[in-house]
DNA sequence: ACCTGAACACCGTTCAAGT
DNA sequence: ACCTGAACACCGTTCAAGT
Protein backbone atom coordinates (compact mmCIF):
# COMPACT_ATOMS: atom_id res chain seq x y z
CA UNK A 1 0.00 0.00 0.00
CA UNK A 2 2.17 3.10 -1.00
CA UNK A 3 1.49 6.61 0.36
CA UNK A 4 -1.37 7.92 -2.06
CA UNK A 5 -1.56 11.13 -0.29
CA UNK A 6 -1.77 13.57 -3.23
CA UNK A 7 1.07 15.89 -1.76
CA UNK A 8 2.74 18.12 -4.20
CA UNK A 9 5.25 15.57 -6.29
CA UNK A 10 8.96 16.84 -6.36
CA UNK A 11 12.04 15.59 -7.52
CA UNK A 12 13.13 14.25 -4.31
CA UNK A 13 9.48 12.17 -3.88
CA UNK A 14 9.55 10.34 -7.24
CA UNK A 15 13.48 9.49 -6.71
CA UNK A 16 12.63 7.81 -3.37
CA UNK A 17 9.96 6.22 -5.07
CA UNK A 18 11.54 4.83 -7.79
CA UNK A 19 14.22 3.39 -5.25
CA UNK A 20 11.65 1.79 -3.44
CA UNK A 21 11.13 -0.18 -6.43
CA UNK A 22 14.16 -1.42 -7.43
CA UNK A 23 14.90 -2.24 -4.03
CA UNK A 24 11.20 -4.77 -4.02
CA UNK A 25 10.99 -4.99 -7.22
CA UNK A 26 13.93 -4.59 -9.77
CA UNK A 27 14.85 -1.67 -12.06
CA UNK A 28 12.95 -3.53 -14.60
CA UNK A 29 10.15 -2.66 -12.62
CA UNK A 30 10.72 1.19 -12.71
CA UNK A 31 8.29 2.10 -15.30
CA UNK A 32 6.94 5.98 -15.67
CA UNK A 33 3.49 4.31 -15.24
CA UNK A 34 4.36 1.93 -12.31
CA UNK A 35 6.05 5.27 -10.43
CA UNK A 36 3.35 7.35 -11.16
CA UNK A 37 0.46 4.73 -9.84
CA UNK A 38 2.63 4.60 -6.70
CA UNK A 39 2.77 8.42 -6.22
CA UNK A 40 -0.84 8.29 -7.18
CA UNK A 41 -0.42 10.26 -10.16
CA UNK A 42 -0.64 10.55 -13.93
CA UNK A 43 2.40 9.39 -15.70
CA UNK A 44 2.55 12.76 -17.25
CA UNK A 45 3.35 14.23 -14.04
CA UNK A 46 6.25 13.55 -13.61
CA UNK A 47 7.38 14.89 -16.88
CA UNK A 48 6.95 18.21 -14.77
CA UNK A 49 10.44 17.18 -12.92
CA UNK A 50 12.24 15.08 -14.84
CA UNK A 51 13.18 15.31 -19.08
CA UNK A 52 12.81 11.79 -19.17
CA UNK A 53 13.29 8.20 -18.10
CA UNK A 54 16.66 8.63 -18.90
CA UNK A 55 17.19 12.18 -16.86
CA UNK A 56 15.02 9.63 -14.03
CA UNK A 57 16.89 6.87 -13.73
CA UNK A 58 20.20 9.00 -13.56
CA UNK A 59 18.44 10.78 -10.42
CA UNK A 60 18.13 7.45 -8.79
CA UNK A 61 21.86 6.49 -9.52
CA UNK A 62 22.84 9.88 -8.36
CA UNK A 63 20.63 10.02 -5.39
CA UNK A 64 22.43 6.00 -3.95
CA UNK A 65 25.51 7.46 -4.89
CA UNK A 66 25.76 10.57 -3.35
CA UNK A 67 24.63 9.40 0.22
CA UNK A 68 27.94 7.21 0.90
CA UNK A 69 31.32 8.29 2.02
CA UNK A 70 33.54 6.59 -0.28
CA UNK A 71 36.83 8.51 1.53
CA UNK A 72 37.62 6.76 4.93
CA UNK A 73 40.76 8.32 5.37
CA UNK A 74 42.51 5.69 5.43
CA UNK A 75 46.55 6.38 6.23
CA UNK A 76 47.71 3.02 3.82
CA UNK A 77 46.61 3.69 0.22
CA UNK A 78 45.47 -0.19 0.12
CA UNK A 79 42.87 0.23 3.23
CA UNK A 80 41.50 3.27 1.36
CA UNK A 81 40.89 1.05 -1.81
CA UNK A 82 39.53 -1.81 0.19
CA UNK A 83 37.05 0.50 2.09
CA UNK A 84 36.00 2.63 -1.71
CA UNK A 85 34.84 -0.85 -3.69
CA UNK A 86 33.83 -2.89 -1.14
CA UNK A 87 31.50 -0.08 -0.24
CA UNK A 88 30.39 0.44 -4.06
CA UNK A 89 29.79 -3.26 -3.35
CA UNK A 90 27.97 -3.43 -1.01
CA UNK A 91 25.10 -0.50 -2.27
CA UNK A 92 24.86 -2.18 -5.77
CA UNK A 93 23.76 -5.66 -3.67
CA UNK A 94 21.42 -3.06 -1.18
CA UNK A 95 19.91 -1.99 -4.62
CA UNK A 96 19.48 -4.76 -7.62
CA UNK A 97 19.75 -3.56 -10.61
CA UNK A 98 21.80 -0.80 -9.77
CA UNK A 99 25.28 -2.06 -11.41
CA UNK A 100 23.34 -2.06 -14.74
CA UNK A 101 21.71 1.68 -14.10
CA UNK A 102 25.99 3.04 -13.94
CA UNK A 103 27.06 0.77 -16.10
CA UNK A 104 24.80 0.85 -19.41
CA UNK A 105 21.71 3.44 -19.32
CA UNK A 106 23.69 6.60 -20.00
CA UNK A 107 22.64 6.82 -16.34
CA UNK A 108 26.03 6.68 -14.76
CA UNK A 109 27.21 10.32 -15.37
CA UNK A 110 28.26 12.45 -12.58
CA UNK A 111 27.99 10.13 -9.74
CA UNK A 112 30.21 7.16 -10.38
CA UNK A 113 32.92 9.05 -10.68
CA UNK A 114 32.81 10.09 -6.98
CA UNK A 115 35.13 7.26 -5.73
CA UNK A 116 37.13 7.75 -8.39
CA UNK A 117 38.64 10.80 -7.03
CA UNK A 118 39.25 9.37 -3.65
CA UNK A 119 40.56 5.75 -5.66
CA UNK A 120 42.66 7.80 -8.19
CA UNK A 121 44.15 9.92 -5.17
CA UNK A 122 45.05 6.60 -3.36
CA UNK A 123 46.58 5.11 -6.23
CA UNK A 124 48.74 8.08 -7.14
CA UNK A 125 49.77 7.61 -3.66
CA UNK A 126 50.64 3.99 -4.76
CA UNK A 127 53.31 5.30 -6.89
CA UNK A 128 51.05 5.28 -10.29
CA UNK A 129 51.06 8.59 -12.34
CA UNK A 130 47.34 10.03 -13.12
CA UNK A 131 46.93 8.74 -16.27
CA UNK A 132 47.70 4.80 -15.10
CA UNK A 133 45.63 6.07 -11.87
CA UNK A 134 42.47 6.01 -14.04
CA UNK A 135 43.18 3.21 -16.21
CA UNK A 136 43.41 0.98 -12.67
CA UNK A 137 40.29 2.81 -11.69
CA UNK A 138 38.47 1.43 -14.52
CA UNK A 139 40.00 -1.83 -13.72
CA UNK A 140 38.55 -1.55 -10.21
CA UNK A 141 35.16 -0.34 -11.10
CA UNK A 142 34.45 -2.72 -13.85
CA UNK A 143 35.58 -5.50 -11.57
CA UNK A 144 33.26 -4.48 -8.92
CA UNK A 145 30.25 -3.53 -10.83
CA UNK A 146 30.23 -7.32 -12.48
CA UNK A 147 30.90 -9.18 -9.59
CA UNK A 148 28.23 -7.76 -8.05
CA UNK A 149 26.06 -8.17 -11.56
CA UNK A 150 26.98 -11.91 -11.34
CA UNK A 151 25.86 -12.35 -7.58
CA UNK A 152 22.45 -10.62 -7.98
CA UNK A 153 21.68 -12.57 -11.34
CA UNK A 154 22.90 -16.05 -9.37
CA UNK A 155 25.68 -16.35 -12.01
CA UNK A 156 27.73 -18.87 -10.35
CA UNK A 157 30.42 -21.47 -12.87
CA UNK A 158 28.88 -23.99 -14.58
CA UNK A 159 31.21 -26.48 -13.03
CA UNK A 160 30.87 -29.31 -10.02
CA UNK A 161 32.58 -27.50 -6.98
CA UNK A 162 32.96 -28.85 -3.78
CA UNK A 163 31.05 -25.90 -1.92
CA UNK A 164 28.72 -23.73 -3.23
CA UNK A 165 30.50 -20.57 -4.82
CA UNK A 166 31.02 -17.80 -2.39
CA UNK A 167 30.41 -14.44 -3.53
CA UNK A 168 32.12 -12.76 -0.95
CA UNK A 169 35.43 -14.70 -1.04
CA UNK A 170 35.63 -14.40 -4.83
CA UNK A 171 35.17 -10.65 -4.83
CA UNK A 172 37.91 -10.12 -1.91
CA UNK A 173 40.15 -12.42 -3.52
CA UNK A 174 39.54 -10.20 -6.95
CA UNK A 175 40.37 -7.55 -4.85
CA UNK A 176 43.47 -8.59 -3.68
CA UNK A 177 44.43 -9.82 -6.69
CA UNK A 178 44.45 -6.22 -8.05
CA UNK A 179 45.96 -4.74 -5.16
CA UNK A 180 49.30 -6.97 -5.56
CA UNK A 181 49.21 -6.03 -8.96
CA UNK A 182 49.61 -2.25 -8.75
CA UNK A 183 51.86 -3.05 -6.17
CA UNK A 184 53.69 -5.05 -7.84
CA UNK A 185 53.67 -2.42 -10.95
CA UNK A 186 54.39 0.38 -8.95
CA UNK A 187 57.34 -1.57 -7.41
CA UNK A 188 58.44 -2.25 -11.34
CA UNK A 189 58.24 1.10 -11.98
CA UNK A 190 59.87 3.04 -9.30
CA UNK A 191 63.43 1.08 -9.79
CA UNK B 1 17.09 -4.59 -48.37
CA UNK B 2 16.45 -7.36 -46.73
CA UNK B 3 16.46 -10.25 -48.53
CA UNK B 4 12.67 -10.88 -48.18
CA UNK B 5 12.66 -14.39 -49.88
CA UNK B 6 10.19 -16.37 -48.66
CA UNK B 7 12.49 -19.23 -48.00
CA UNK B 8 11.70 -21.65 -45.27
CA UNK B 9 12.56 -20.06 -41.75
CA UNK B 10 15.10 -21.90 -39.53
CA UNK B 11 17.35 -21.23 -36.12
CA UNK B 12 20.17 -20.18 -38.04
CA UNK B 13 18.36 -17.96 -40.48
CA UNK B 14 16.83 -15.85 -37.55
CA UNK B 15 20.33 -15.87 -35.37
CA UNK B 16 22.05 -14.21 -38.93
CA UNK B 17 19.16 -11.78 -39.31
CA UNK B 18 19.55 -10.94 -35.50
CA UNK B 19 23.19 -10.86 -35.68
CA UNK B 20 22.79 -7.88 -38.61
CA UNK B 21 20.75 -5.74 -36.46
CA UNK B 22 23.28 -6.01 -33.86
CA UNK B 23 26.19 -4.94 -36.35
CA UNK B 24 23.94 -2.55 -38.09
CA UNK B 25 21.83 -0.47 -35.31
CA UNK B 26 22.24 -1.46 -31.97
CA UNK B 27 21.39 -4.57 -29.37
CA UNK B 28 18.27 -2.71 -28.61
CA UNK B 29 17.19 -2.91 -32.33
CA UNK B 30 16.47 -6.78 -32.07
CA UNK B 31 12.83 -6.53 -31.39
CA UNK B 32 10.37 -9.86 -32.41
CA UNK B 33 8.60 -7.63 -34.56
CA UNK B 34 11.45 -6.08 -36.18
CA UNK B 35 13.20 -9.29 -36.78
CA UNK B 36 10.52 -10.53 -37.99
CA UNK B 37 10.16 -7.63 -40.69
CA UNK B 38 13.72 -8.22 -41.86
CA UNK B 39 12.86 -12.03 -42.54
CA UNK B 40 9.68 -10.96 -44.78
CA UNK B 41 7.52 -13.23 -41.55
CA UNK B 42 5.29 -12.46 -39.11
CA UNK B 43 6.71 -12.02 -35.26
CA UNK B 44 4.98 -15.27 -34.50
CA UNK B 45 6.59 -17.57 -36.86
CA UNK B 46 9.84 -17.01 -34.54
CA UNK B 47 8.11 -18.65 -31.60
CA UNK B 48 8.19 -22.31 -33.99
CA UNK B 49 12.00 -21.65 -33.57
CA UNK B 50 12.67 -19.83 -30.43
CA UNK B 51 11.15 -20.42 -26.62
CA UNK B 52 10.66 -16.20 -26.91
CA UNK B 53 13.06 -13.48 -26.82
CA UNK B 54 15.43 -14.52 -24.07
CA UNK B 55 16.00 -17.80 -26.08
CA UNK B 56 16.52 -15.87 -29.50
CA UNK B 57 19.33 -13.83 -27.62
CA UNK B 58 21.03 -16.41 -26.16
CA UNK B 59 21.12 -18.17 -29.62
CA UNK B 60 22.56 -15.06 -31.44
CA UNK B 61 25.18 -14.84 -28.29
CA UNK B 62 26.20 -18.66 -28.50
CA UNK B 63 26.26 -18.20 -32.11
CA UNK B 64 28.83 -15.13 -32.09
CA UNK B 65 30.86 -16.89 -29.01
CA UNK B 66 30.71 -20.36 -31.04
CA UNK B 67 32.71 -19.10 -34.47
CA UNK B 68 35.65 -18.02 -32.04
CA UNK B 69 39.19 -20.29 -31.30
CA UNK B 70 40.25 -18.75 -27.82
CA UNK B 71 42.55 -21.64 -27.53
CA UNK B 72 46.01 -20.20 -29.68
CA UNK B 73 48.23 -23.25 -28.13
CA UNK B 74 50.48 -20.62 -26.45
CA UNK B 75 53.38 -22.06 -24.98
CA UNK B 76 52.86 -19.61 -21.87
CA UNK B 77 50.38 -19.05 -19.75
CA UNK B 78 50.55 -15.31 -20.18
CA UNK B 79 50.02 -15.79 -24.20
CA UNK B 80 47.23 -17.43 -23.55
CA UNK B 81 45.47 -15.18 -21.11
CA UNK B 82 46.24 -12.26 -23.57
CA UNK B 83 44.89 -13.93 -26.56
CA UNK B 84 42.18 -15.38 -24.97
CA UNK B 85 40.73 -12.03 -23.76
CA UNK B 86 42.12 -9.73 -26.70
CA UNK B 87 40.03 -12.01 -28.40
CA UNK B 88 36.81 -11.45 -26.28
CA UNK B 89 37.52 -7.80 -26.66
CA UNK B 90 37.54 -8.21 -30.14
CA UNK B 91 34.19 -9.83 -30.54
CA UNK B 92 32.26 -7.54 -27.72
CA UNK B 93 33.57 -4.30 -30.18
CA UNK B 94 32.59 -6.07 -33.41
CA UNK B 95 28.93 -6.00 -32.14
CA UNK B 96 27.64 -3.31 -30.47
CA UNK B 97 25.77 -4.55 -27.49
CA UNK B 98 27.54 -8.37 -26.83
CA UNK B 99 28.53 -7.48 -23.42
CA UNK B 100 25.19 -6.69 -22.34
CA UNK B 101 24.01 -9.84 -23.98
CA UNK B 102 26.70 -11.65 -21.93
CA UNK B 103 27.07 -10.21 -18.63
CA UNK B 104 22.73 -9.91 -18.21
CA UNK B 105 20.12 -10.82 -20.17
CA UNK B 106 20.82 -14.15 -19.11
CA UNK B 107 21.17 -14.84 -22.49
CA UNK B 108 24.94 -15.75 -20.98
CA UNK B 109 24.74 -19.29 -19.84
CA UNK B 110 27.14 -22.09 -22.04
CA UNK B 111 28.97 -19.68 -24.47
CA UNK B 112 31.04 -17.65 -22.32
CA UNK B 113 32.33 -20.19 -20.11
CA UNK B 114 34.34 -21.56 -23.64
CA UNK B 115 36.59 -18.83 -22.65
CA UNK B 116 36.56 -20.06 -19.10
CA UNK B 117 37.75 -23.56 -19.54
CA UNK B 118 40.96 -22.13 -21.48
CA UNK B 119 41.88 -19.47 -19.09
CA UNK B 120 41.34 -21.57 -16.13
CA UNK B 121 43.64 -24.73 -17.71
CA UNK B 122 46.12 -21.53 -17.93
CA UNK B 123 45.88 -19.86 -14.89
CA UNK B 124 46.53 -23.67 -13.10
CA UNK B 125 49.43 -23.45 -15.07
CA UNK B 126 50.61 -20.37 -13.47
CA UNK B 127 50.52 -22.12 -10.74
CA UNK B 128 46.57 -21.02 -8.85
CA UNK B 129 44.95 -24.18 -8.01
CA UNK B 130 41.31 -24.70 -9.07
CA UNK B 131 39.10 -22.31 -7.27
CA UNK B 132 41.54 -19.17 -7.48
CA UNK B 133 41.66 -19.71 -11.45
CA UNK B 134 38.33 -19.48 -11.71
CA UNK B 135 37.91 -16.66 -9.31
CA UNK B 136 41.07 -14.64 -11.74
CA UNK B 137 38.84 -16.01 -14.70
CA UNK B 138 35.51 -13.72 -13.32
CA UNK B 139 38.39 -10.73 -12.54
CA UNK B 140 38.95 -11.02 -16.09
CA UNK B 141 35.88 -11.54 -17.94
CA UNK B 142 34.20 -8.70 -16.31
CA UNK B 143 37.31 -6.55 -16.80
CA UNK B 144 37.07 -7.44 -20.40
CA UNK B 145 33.51 -7.28 -20.75
CA UNK B 146 33.12 -3.43 -18.79
CA UNK B 147 35.97 -2.43 -20.90
CA UNK B 148 34.44 -2.75 -23.87
CA UNK B 149 31.01 -1.55 -22.80
CA UNK B 150 32.58 1.60 -21.84
CA UNK B 151 34.34 2.06 -25.29
CA UNK B 152 31.12 0.87 -26.98
CA UNK B 153 28.74 4.33 -24.94
CA UNK B 154 32.15 6.01 -25.24
CA UNK B 155 32.42 6.27 -20.98
CA UNK B 156 35.54 8.26 -20.74
CA UNK B 157 36.99 10.23 -17.66
CA UNK B 158 35.04 13.42 -16.66
CA UNK B 159 38.04 15.35 -16.45
CA UNK B 160 40.37 16.95 -18.76
CA UNK B 161 43.28 15.33 -20.07
CA UNK B 162 46.19 16.05 -22.38
CA UNK B 163 45.45 13.38 -24.66
CA UNK B 164 42.15 11.72 -25.68
CA UNK B 165 41.30 8.60 -24.05
CA UNK B 166 43.34 5.82 -25.73
CA UNK B 167 40.41 2.54 -24.96
CA UNK B 168 43.13 0.26 -26.59
CA UNK B 169 46.17 1.21 -24.22
CA UNK B 170 43.58 1.18 -21.38
CA UNK B 171 42.42 -2.20 -21.90
CA UNK B 172 46.19 -3.45 -22.49
CA UNK B 173 47.14 -1.86 -19.00
CA UNK B 174 44.62 -3.33 -17.00
CA UNK B 175 45.39 -6.55 -19.28
CA UNK B 176 49.09 -6.71 -17.63
CA UNK B 177 48.01 -5.15 -14.37
CA UNK B 178 45.86 -8.53 -13.88
CA UNK B 179 48.72 -10.93 -15.31
CA UNK B 180 51.01 -8.94 -12.88
CA UNK B 181 48.77 -9.50 -10.15
CA UNK B 182 48.84 -13.48 -10.65
CA UNK B 183 52.46 -13.78 -11.02
CA UNK B 184 53.23 -11.75 -7.38
CA UNK B 185 50.32 -13.55 -5.72
CA UNK B 186 51.45 -17.46 -7.37
CA UNK B 187 55.08 -16.68 -6.16
CA UNK B 188 53.91 -15.70 -3.20
CA UNK B 189 52.07 -18.81 -2.23
CA UNK B 190 54.64 -20.83 -4.40
CA UNK B 191 57.25 -20.14 -1.60
C1' DA C 1 4.81 -28.82 -38.54
C1' DC C 2 4.75 -24.29 -39.69
C1' DC C 3 2.72 -19.76 -40.45
C1' DT C 4 -1.00 -15.93 -40.15
C1' DG C 5 -4.27 -12.37 -37.98
C1' DA C 6 -6.37 -10.45 -34.37
C1' DA C 7 -6.09 -9.43 -29.76
C1' DC C 8 -4.17 -8.50 -24.89
C1' DA C 9 -1.59 -6.15 -21.66
C1' DC C 10 2.00 -3.54 -21.56
C1' DC C 11 5.78 0.45 -22.77
C1' DG C 12 7.70 5.95 -23.29
C1' DT C 13 6.24 10.11 -24.92
C1' DT C 14 3.47 14.09 -27.42
C1' DC C 15 -0.09 17.22 -27.42
C1' DA C 16 -4.07 19.93 -26.14
C1' DA C 17 -6.63 21.06 -22.38
C1' DG C 18 -7.59 22.23 -17.76
C1' DT C 19 -6.41 24.85 -13.00
C1' DA D 1 3.71 26.13 -12.87
C1' DC D 2 1.77 21.90 -12.43
C1' DC D 3 -1.38 18.14 -13.52
C1' DT D 4 -4.91 15.35 -16.42
C1' DG D 5 -6.86 12.56 -20.46
C1' DA D 6 -6.67 10.93 -24.77
C1' DA D 7 -3.83 9.44 -28.25
C1' DC D 8 0.40 7.64 -30.96
C1' DA D 9 3.73 4.41 -32.06
C1' DC D 10 5.75 0.98 -30.14
C1' DC D 11 6.73 -3.70 -27.20
C1' DG D 12 6.44 -9.45 -26.08
C1' DT D 13 3.28 -12.91 -26.09
C1' DT D 14 -1.35 -15.81 -26.27
C1' DC D 15 -4.77 -17.92 -28.77
C1' DA D 16 -7.61 -19.65 -32.51
C1' DA D 17 -7.44 -20.43 -37.12
C1' DG D 18 -5.55 -21.76 -41.45
C1' DT D 19 -2.38 -24.97 -44.66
Amino acid sequence: MPDRKARRLSRERVVEAGLDLINQKSVDAVTMRSLAQALGVTPMALYNHFGGKRDLLRAIAEHVIGRVEFDAGHPDWQGQIRHCFRTLRTICLEHPGLPRLLEIEGAAPPSVFTPMEVAAAALERAGLNELDSLRTFYVLVGFTLSQASYQTFRVGPRVELAAPWDFDASFEYGLELIITGVEATAARKGR
